[in-house]
DNA sequence: CAAGATACGGAACCTAGGTTCCGTTTGTCA
DNA sequence: TGACAAACGGAACCTAGGTTCCGTATCTTG
């Protein structure tokens, strides 16, 4: 049951018919819609009707519910860790940390899978951090302990707070589709992530 | 359908029967053991068999599992909502506010149906704002205005603002059963609300 | 255009858990 | 102890949503 390529069965095959091909990208489309209004909550009948197709044509092209939302998560969090790829050549260490715990709180609070794939809702947690969360708490936690030993965290501060804390605050954007206070609470926490006053890292007074 | 009295019908009547009282008892024990360790996720088939009866005497006095843990976490809140009132007079409006973010999460860390109800997880999230958690959200506005009036938090932070941390902290706090990182990650968002000590804060707009 | 392969739709199935119902048991009172 | 009301237990019911199955429709190829 192939879940990538939109021309052709994995491995061997012959391509896929014409119908069936439309139907594929119809199914995603409306999965990624529906998963991004209502995370885990989405239903595969809601998704089924959504694409204009009956259940058993989304089941053919991903075995489960959530196989199915496996794959449109991933698709979000690829290029996020991508990102986070990046900030961690980024010379300011703080500052890349701090942004990326932003971007993914800012994604989660419009897109409610990732919230409830980073909240760990309505899923097995234990598979759910093996897979598409998964990378993306590694890239946090490189990102993380960047930061911290360049100073600009707090010592007492663990991956798996940031963690914890990540997970309450993907609870908050799957709650509230405010973008606003879902940024004020981000900003709080992340200040509070700075060592203790006396060395602020961007800003001498 | 009675919710409360030991001994007897509300409003007119006449004493429950023995068993019926004995019964009562052991269900209002097992709900509570249930709903600590499970949340919302506890089953009334579980409840009964712990409390050695049949489901059908659970509804004899709940008339919902959502009645129930009402009961059961309105129990909890009362005490927590108490103890509020009584910080209204504290001389350190600060302490006070902090003092009790932290007992509430502390609380939801180790009580996990508090933690659902303050998250508004699985439950109708209206209704739950009106009942038990509600009392409770307003009991930590009070705190939190006479707070922010001393000047003992930021200015920039909202009543509402609040009531989105706490359930992303009740969250974390239903996930993690450990208390120190829960602690942790408060003393860190409790932290946070405090006026930036000197030096105006470097967010990006 | 016919034949076969491929894909489709959606009814039917299954499970889980909340809720109801009713024949039976137990407590109470005289 | 007998009789009646109160309470009991737990099987049966209901709903929701994920998943399977198979008769039918559609595409593709010669």
């Amino acid at each position: 049951m192939p879940v990538f390529s939109l021309s052709s069965a994995a491995g061997g095959g012959r391509p896929l018919r014409a119908d069936a091909q439309r139907n594929r990208v119809a199914i995603l489309d409306a999965a990624e819609a529906e998963f991004r209004d209502r995370g885990m909550e989405a239903s595969i009948d809601g998704i089924a009707e959504r694409a204009g197709v009956g259940v058993g044509t989304v089941y053919r092209n991903y075995d489960t519910k959530e196989a199915l939302m496996r794959a449109i998560v991933a698709a979000h969090v690829a290029p996020l860790v991508e990102a986070a790829q990046q900030g961690l050549s980024d010379p300011d260490p703080g500052a890349a940390f701090c942004g990326f715990i932003r971007r993914i709180t800012s994604e989660s609070c419009e897109f409610k899978a990732l919230a409830d794939a980073l909240a760990g809702a309505g899923l097995d947690f234990a598979a759910v951090k093996e897979q598409a969360a998964g990378d993306l708490f590694d890239a946090v936690r490189q990102l993380f302990e960047r930061a911290q030993q360049a100073g600009a965290i707090r010592g007492d501060v663990t991956a798996d707070d940031i963690g914890a804390l990540i997970q309450g605050l993907s609870h908050t954007a799957h709650i509230t589709s405010d973008q606003g206070q879902m940024a004020r609470c981000v900003d709080l926490v992340v200040d509070a992530l700075r060592p203790a006053a006396a060395a602020p890292s961007s800003r001498p007074a």
